[in-house]
RNA sequence: GUGGGCGUAGCUCAGUCGGUUAGAGCGCCAGGUUGUGGCCCUGGAGGUCGCCGGUUCAAAUCCGGUCGCUCACCCCA
């Protein structure tokens, strides 16, 4: 509306009850599934030293960040991500820790970008990841914990699937195809972009940006639209380093068809996410229909602990924003329905009997009840249109006649069926 | 940061070849004579037509700017 000088800064949302539940019920499923696999909840602070998003990302990073300097002149920023905490944390405490540590956390995130669909300036993001071990186990652990959540909120292999690859295969795959090792991260890029920028462009961009010829650049994108791993193992079977790779993988998807969501899980060597830490497998989750941006995504990331002064520790995870899924399940109907409810609601019929329903009421309380009345005179007709729009499943009607002979009236509301109860009875005394 | 689209009640919108007190539905409030809700009936509150400026006798309507929202690009979570 009109724009206030106390309006809501661009990119962040209020959340009124409505939305509010809405939210928790992503919340609720997210910790439901984390703690079915085992996982424990931690967070950390929402605003950390600027330096620990500068030393994994470089100085461009620092443009999309809320950062600042505080009063004691250290420079500050609100957390963009997760995983720097993270490392931080455990590069404190994770000698005294057993192996593998598997912890979540759902924290309020924050970017300065302009906003757009799927993209706010603050999102909530639910991280899950386990650290200390390498096994490609610890890998599709992760991804089945991504999938399950979503099936958790009930969408199925019919609104969504799992794109995955790993850095190391597609890295084999690329020197095999005659990209030097100096290369590969401007390969990656590349790679990266293909979806937006097609095959075309990205041939253009392969032999001016990584050195490759056109025959091979030609042969590089026609290999990235190879989603079997048994076309791939018929073409560089023949080759040591890429069938190492090559069985890693197919380890992962075996792991995960074995867990019964093979269906869920497509090998797509265009994902690369992004540039920055990733060493090893990776993943992302999209909707079926192409319509949004990245549920999730994830990955591999051995090198990170190390990066921000840790202890080395290999670790794998994902993070899976509020905003992009709140979308999707907005879409597909799967929104629980919002009605407010309160078990009983206490109709006073004239102020004799005020004390009394007081009294009742907070008896009811005192079991964990939750009551609600109305908090000045007001005629019955009035009370019980107060009753229906609190969503109140019993009214107890408090009357002069009814409370001296020690009942009141109990109406269920969504029958209508009325009948006397001695007030002991529902005080519980 | 760049470009396109859009800004009328809390919500969804109508109203613009410029012309009297800007409308509807839903929602909200009050009432339908303090012992009964959903339906229904009556009444009411609520808008500087995003904001600023310009053109005009006259602007929600035309023009410019600005802010906001939105989509795409950039980039990424």
């Amino acid at each position: 509306m009109a724009t206030s000088a106390f309006s809501r800064l661009p990119g962040f949302r209020d959340f009124p009850p409505e939305d509010l539940a809405f939210r928790n019920h992503i919340f609720d499923a997210w910790r439901r599934v984390a703690l079915r696999y085992g996982f424990l909840e931690y967070d950390g602070p929402p605003l950390e030293s600027l330096d620990l998003y500068v030393e994994k990302s470089g100085e461009e990073i620092v443009g999309q960040l809320y950062n600042f300097v505080d009063k004691g002149d250290r420079p500050v920023a609100l957390r963009p991500e997760m995983t720097p905490s993270l490392a931080r944390i455990l590069g404190e405490r994770n000698r005294a820790m057993s192996k593998p540590i598997r912890w979540f956390t759902v924290p309020q995130l924050f970017r300065y970008e302009r906003q757009q669909r799927g993209r706010l300036r603050e999102h909530y993001q639910w991280n899950v990841d386990i650290v200390g071990e390498d096994g490609v186990g610890a890998d599709a652990e992760v991804l089945a914990v991504a999938i399950d959540a979503l099936r958790e909120l009930g969408l199925g292999a019919e609104d969504f699937r799992a794109r995955v690859s790993d850095r190391r295969l597609l890295s084999a795959l690329l020197v095999a195809l005659g990209v030097a090792e100096d290369r590969l991260m401007q390969a990656f890029a590349v790679i990266d972009k293909i979806e937006r920028q097609g095959g075309e462009k990205t041939r253009e961009r392969l032999i001016s940006e990584t050195g490759v010829d056109a025959d091979a650049a030609a042969r590089i994108v026609e290999l990235l639209s190879e989603s079997s791993l048994e076309g791939l193992a018929a073409r560089f079977g023949d080759r040591p380093e890429v069938r190492e790779e090559l069985a890693r993988l197919e380890e992962y998807v075996g792991i995960l068809r074995a867990m019964g969501l093979g269906d869920f899980v497509e090998v797509d060597l265009t994902i690369v996410r992004g540039l920055a830490y990733y060493t090893g497998i990776v993943f992302e989750l999209f909707d079926r229909k192409g319509e949004l941006r990245a549920i999730c995504g994830g990955g591999r990331y051995d090198r990170l602990l190390e990066l921000v002064g840790g202890d080395p520790l290999p670790a794998v995870g994902f993070g899976m924003g509020d905003v992009v899924l709140g979308e999707l399940l907005r879409e597909r109907g799967l929104v629980p329905p919002y009605a407010r409810t309160v078990e009983y609601f206490v109709v006073v019929v004239g102020d004799g009997e005020r004390h009394a329903a007081l009294s009742l009421a907070h008896a009811l309380r005192e079991q964990g009840r939750s009551v609600a009345y109305s908090f000045k005179g007001q005629s019955v007709r009035k009370q019980f249109k107060a009753a229906e729009q609190e969503g109140a499943a019993q009214v107890v009607v408090v009357g002069p006649d009814e409370w001296a002979r020690g009942v009141v009236m109990v109406r269920d509301m969504s029958t209508g069926a009325e009948r006397e109860v001695p007030v002991g009875d529902l005080a519980g005394s």
